[in-house]
DNA sequence: CATGAATGAGCTTTCATTCAT
DNA sequence: CATGAATGAAAGCTCATTCAT
């Protein structure tokens, strides 16, 4: 939305997970490299000054020139995409492990509780990712539906271990979650602020 | 984040609860109706496309020239400062009616209903009063310091109603209520999401 | 040069000395009393800032309204060329009470003295003085041409008193004197370099 | 004066003199093209207009875009230090040749008539250089200091030849030379000024 | 493929000048 | 007459994007 010049349409985010096999393999070892380190740049520079950095400084600090960002990623707003996906691609990972190790109720809310932890560092990452317009129209697609899966998923079994009210959606949680990531850490002063707050959404989402 | 000179003063957020009587009397009929027109058109806009807005739009959208609006705000900061203080001053209104005529208990949460179902309209408004550096940081002043002390007084009678938990402090208020409005709108495919989430806000907050 | 839109032509700086009596006359007291307010402080602010002070400033500065000061003077460049009247007319004062005064010697190099020192407090006047088109063309009037008149006195004076090379005219003088008034006050932390230039631009004068 | 934001950080005005090979090889051939193109542009832009010139006009005189000269002078201010750099370099090779080829007394006097005579082409320039903040202010560096050595080489040969006054300093010599080289071309009616005003110069450099 | 020079639309801001009050 | 609000043309500068090297 910030993004000044949006001429092209976009609704195209989610053909990525498989471009990650097929298209992947046929890159040269070192223009790999280079898409992986300009990501991993772009990803620490966005969260530390928002969608206003330059993509000069991206290519800058990646050690690459700015024709090799643009090569990667045919636009500021596609590279700045990427690292959401590459952001929810973590994220879905760490799902995944909780699911498969904990018990639903820990899952769950230990899922949370890493989300709102993640936050304080990727701050603009997550505005974005929740003010991106992709996140609430219609079909979800690649990334961003298996996100929604996970999380669905863990949200499922919670409810039928009785952790969370029976009337709570996906949508919900991900509103909070996104939501409350945040404000978390602009409160900064007080240490125990983000238990306090987690301990809220906890009992809530519990129920009475 | 993205504006370029923040050199400027602050210390003058706050100056303006007494101005509008003292001050806007000094102004020009005229002068006055155009400035209130470019706070008005400002607020609109921004809310709708965020900071980045230009400062053109503005002039154009409130039918004056763009210097005009810098004539009453000497910085594109200034007239966003002003739009926040502004929003915030209808909130304080709000808060101290319920305040008055409500009992505690409903007083409190209406307020909260109140801001969430606000924040879908002015969401951008929201998300800069929340990320705004004046907020986080120690010692308030002007509106930012009545906006926390209504609310201070809202949960201090909530929590001695036994209506919200005893250990919740306004950082935490403000956290929630300000990190929720954010996201609320933009899951707009659900009427009944921002209702659930209130709820379970609630819930929270009255504890076990 | 620098003035912005210099859209109306000129070449009429000469009409003031009549204007002095006639037109003031007919202006009310507190009219006058703005106009040489305005002038008063014209002449500092220009000194100090330069050409690019704003006629706000000098407004405010004056204690006026940007209206009184475009009432008394149309055009920022009219007003400027006002404040070097002015200032010549003050030469003009002392280069004929020196006249009056002193012996043809006396006279003439009290006045070059004088007129370098004077270059330190008004640097920029100075500097638009002799950078002023209106300068080096053709004919003179008004008070240009009364300065070069009283100037002409001095030169001649002095050359009949041998005093000064023969062969010397007017235009060298206002050459050697503006030229050098404008890079006096540069070198100011030898505080003897003025008097040796002087000193040199004398002998130079006087001839072998 | 009229200069915006000259926060910027100076001291490096010197740093040209070695740049020259080691740099500007590694400019592409384009890119240097463009470079001394703008340049030279600028000079004579400037020389012409003044300061006041806006950068458009110096890019599309250039037949570049305006982001070009943005990318080899961060700032107007930059640039136009740059064009007095270039021009002192000039005058610093003509000043070595004299001081090669000449006797003591030709080589000082002739670099004298030489600067007054590139002031007439260059006037802007030399005002410029001569009101420059760091032409007057304690420690010289890079270019300024080269151009003051060769000129105090200048001065104390002919001092020794006994064709300058002792006590003459070289910022005395300065002080004359740009002071005078602005007003020159001023008074161009009279095509034998020039000469009777170095001639004074000389006498009264050379003493009684 | 990688590079980074070039481009120019667009942004914020200033200020001479006009004109309603 | 005085005032200062309104105007809008520039100006300096940034940065996403293209394309020659």
């Amino acid at each position: 939305m910030p993004m000044k010049k949006p001429c092209a349409s976009r609704d195209n985010e989610g053909d990525n997970s498989t471009d990650t096999a097929s298209e992947r393999k046929s890159l040269r070892a070192d223009a790999r490299r280079n898409r992986e380190r300009v990501l991993e740049v772009a990803t620490k520079v966005f969260a530390t000054e928002g969608l206003a950095a330059p993509i000069d400084e991206i290519a800058d600090r990646a050690g690459v020139g700015i024709g090799t960002v643009y090569r990667h990623f045919p636009t500021k707003e596609a590279l700045f995409e990427a690292v959401i996906v590459s952001f929810k691609q973590h994220l879905i990972e760490k799902a995944q492990e909780m699911l498969e190790q904990d018990d639903p109720d820990a899952a769950f809310y230990n899922f949370l509780s890493l989300m709102l932890r993640e936050s304080s560092v990727n701050r603009s990452i997550i505005a974005a990712i929740s003010s991106s317009p992709v996140n609430d129209h219609r079909q979800l697609t690649g990334i961003s539906l298996d996100f929604k899966n996970i999380l669905e998923k863990l949200l499922k079994h919670a409810q039928e271990a009785r952790s969370v009210r029976d009337d709570i959606r996906v949508a919900d949680v991900t509103a909070i979650l996104f939501g409350l990531a945040r404000s978390m850490e602009q409160y900064s002063d007080d240490p125990e602020l983000p238990e306090r707050i987690l301990s809220v959404i906890c009992d809530g989402l519990r129920g009475r």
